[in-house]
DNA sequence: CGGCTGCTTGAGCTCTATCAACCCCCGTGG
DNA sequence: CCACGGGGGTTGATAGAGCTCAAGCAGCCG
């Protein structure tokens, strides 16, 4: 998949001083933080937490579009391109993040050329990404992309444990789906179910191993 | 879809004084300006012509994963995100583009705060494109992929004449597909094919038409 | 006018969704 | 502490959307 999970180091821009002067906000787990088509009257900065961003289509398939965890910025793309939120923000655990009026937003970033870099950094980081699972959902058997997808997701956020549901949305896949790859990768010996959890029995050569997934050559 | 097909007008910043200044490139039709893997020494800025972003993946399938029309940058994002191209850049038709070294890009960015944000802008904009066609990909049939996909096209560049196969690798169809869906299309009314060309009876109502597919209630 | 590439249409097949039933895990309240 | 309820997970059987393969046609260029 190729899906970059290195951090870009945006939250240097929120130092300890601008911190205390924003509205600080709780969210419980699986609630919204924004919806879809509402428009963006500022950012958030994700201070503790796990937050998706998730499109729910009108026959009900929902989709994980990108996941922001604790440290990141959340609601920019939005704001930057001036239209209303094309999906909706939800927690997957409880979250604790600052608000940032738009005004306020907008201010910092045009008085610091570091950070628009960093923005210009991490928006075609996330461009890429997201070209990559498009371009996988054209080119790979579910199987690849479930595996990735599992791959992929604990790696940004190890401590959680992702639901098969999660997986699914995150790579085209249903729920039955993924649970069957699962189910699969623990009998060749991949991987180990342990309840709800899964551990992989060598991380580093995990994805080595499905590499070639998919291509008969 | 809800694709963007507005132009973010980032030419202005390339004046006919710095036009001169750079190397001017002639690339014949279904040629190629870079190949995925690569590493961008520069990007570059396209006078005139139509490029297309694709990836083969390894069993075959094609994806068209964004397009690039006359007065827009090209390269920039595996310039901004120093990385290596993730795909592969093609002209559909003979195309000329100036080629503008990394350091004298940079150099540009930098001082020019209009420039930074007006790249933030379009890459907040690609980013939600690809995530539509992303969730698309999950939420929606063949069908309406491949009216939204001609709808789309056709607005960003209306004198091309876009393959079938060219619709069908932008929206994650086959040929085949595409076909059968634009016969449909026809028999219904909605359309006309004149050879390979292809004419929306009434473009505004178009999209109106099939606005509610897959939208089973 | 010949050949090449793109387009069309048909028939069959396959991957993955769908539907359904059951189990397991965990949290909650009596 | 136990009952129970609900959501997540598993597994099987079935169906269908869209791909694959195949063959013929149409448009376009040399």
């Amino acid at each position: 998949m190729d899906l970059n999970y290195e951090k870009i180091n945006l939250h240097d821009y929120i130092t300890s001083d601008t911190k205390n002067s924003f509205e600080g906000h709780n969210f419980p787990a699986h609630s919204v933080i924004y919806k879809e088509g509402e428009h963006p009257s500022g950012i958030f900065f994700i201070t503790d937490g796990l937050v998706g961003l998730t499109y729910q289509s009108k026959n009900g398939a929902e989709s994980l579009l990108r996941i922001f965890t604790s440290q990141s910025f959340l609601g920019h793309r939005s704001l930057f391109s001036n239209e209303p939120y094309h999906a909706t923000a939800t927690t997957l655990h409880e979250t604790r993040a600052l608000f940032i009026p738009k005004e306020k937003a907008m201010e910092m970033l045009l008085s610091n050329k570091e950070l628009m870099v960093a923005f210009i950094k991490l928006l075609s980081r996330d461009l890429k990404n997201s070209e990559i699972r498009f371009r996988d959902m054209i080119g790979k058997r579910v199987e690849s992309r479930v595996i990735e997808a599992l791959f992929y997701l604990k790696k940004r956020h190890p401590d959680y444990v992702w639901t098969r549901r999660e997986i699914g949305e995150f790579c085209g896949a249903k729920t039955e789906t993924v649970s069957r790859v699962l189910t699969k990768l623990e009998k060749e010996g991949h991987i180990i179910k342990e309840g709800r959890k899964v551990h992989f029995r060598d991380e580093e050569k995990f994805l080595n191993l499905f590499s070639d997934n998919n291509e008969e050559s």
